[in-house]
DNA sequence: TGCGAAACGGAACTACGCTCCGTATCGTTA
DNA sequence: TAACGATACGGAGCGTAGTTCCGTTTCGCA
């Protein structure tokens, strides 16, 4: 899976002094970038932003998933570890659940026009969703069955719908004051609990 | 609003005989292609589909999102509609707001990257998030603010965010047998009852 | 110091939106 | 019905952006 030059977070340990460099130097423009123009600026941008040719872009990073992949890795991380902590720490995994998301989200919606990219039809963005799903949805599932174990949700949601939702539900945000997806996302988690049996 | 020469749905009834036929070749080959390719189908796909040149698109439909709105606007009415009607007939305004949002999501869905193309911050769609908003946006207000005079939901959820959050969670329906949509903003319209007290 | 491999840069090709203007068609008037 | 002005048409052409390709430069080893 990681046979596009860039594994891990800090540039690989491989191949030559200035390769290293100008993967990092990339990294920090795109960084930059994309905190600015989104994650869909052009590739010339970052290219000029960073001080190197197109070329070099793209042998670093082939697609430009793998170019935010690399420079959010950290971050997507942080949020998988949090998961089985919130789990061990919430009073119950409902609230674990809820608290969980809501990392999610407070990291989606701060990084303009991630949460659209991470569509799983987005011509180019295929891998990016794959990661998100690949370090995301066994945290998601495990928080999820544990809500169910305790019969505090429906068991028959499934994790993957689930989290492509909450992901959905933050796309535009911070674009638009009247749109609260973290609000939205907090209906959709009260929605999980079980029908109430009058 | 309108002066962008196609408004209601059969061509106005203004101007040359050849326009207008040549403006309801263009509605039914957009169709055509939207149904095919999505919305965001290039426009000299639909100027070929049609015959013409793209010149006569665009002076037609100025901008895509006129397009868009003439191919799907029967259908948009047709949901604007029905929400009263449902209201009136349903059991409870509840259930009357689950099914009104349940026609929105079926047209949603069936729609190729339409629900997409709606996103506020789309450049050269504002007027079509424009358009399901003045359409839509009364409609929806009238049934949560039912729903909440009955105490059937919380009072403090804005028909806009709600509203953009079905949208939303209809994005990439249709592509991906394991998202269902339509179960998600089911789970959203349960989230909006009062919290129970236990 | 010399040399082959690795990396670099950016011109060039493709795809697409959109505009502009010469040409064709319509329908009205003499 | 012939002629003419208004209206509409078509598609070449321009700008922008993604992506590729290859001649040039740099690195690091012998």
């Amino acid at each position: 899976m990681d046979d596009s030059g860039q594994n891990a977070d800090g540039p690989a340990a491989s191949k030559r002094k200035d390769a290293r460099r100008n993967q990092q130097t990339l990294l920090d423009a795109a960084a930059a970038v994309f905190a600015t123009s989104g994650v869909e600026a052009p590739v010339r941008d970052i290219a000029a932003e960073a001080g190197v040719g197109m070329g070099t872009i793209y042998r670093h990073f082939p697609t430009r998933a793998d170019l935010v992949i690399a420079v959010y890795r950290h971050q997507v991380e942080t949020c998988a570890e949090a998961g089985p902590a919130l789990l061990a720490a919430g009073p119950t995994p409902h609230a674990a659940l809820g608290r969980w998301v809501g990392l999610f989200v407070d990291f989606l919606v701060t990084k303009h026009g991630l949460a659209a990219a991470m569509q799983a039809d987005n011509a180019g963005f295929e891998t990016l969703h794959a990661y998100f799903l690949d370090r995301l949805l066994p945290v998601c599932t495990e928080l999820l069955d544990a809500a169910a174990a305790a019969g505090e949700i429906r068991s028959d949601v499934g994790a993957y719908p689930f989290l492509r939702g909450v992901g959905n539900l933050c796309i535009g945000a911070g674009t638009d004051p009247r749109y609260d997806a973290r609000r939205l996302v907090e209906l959709l988690v009260e929605g999980l609990r079980p029908p109430h049996r009058p």
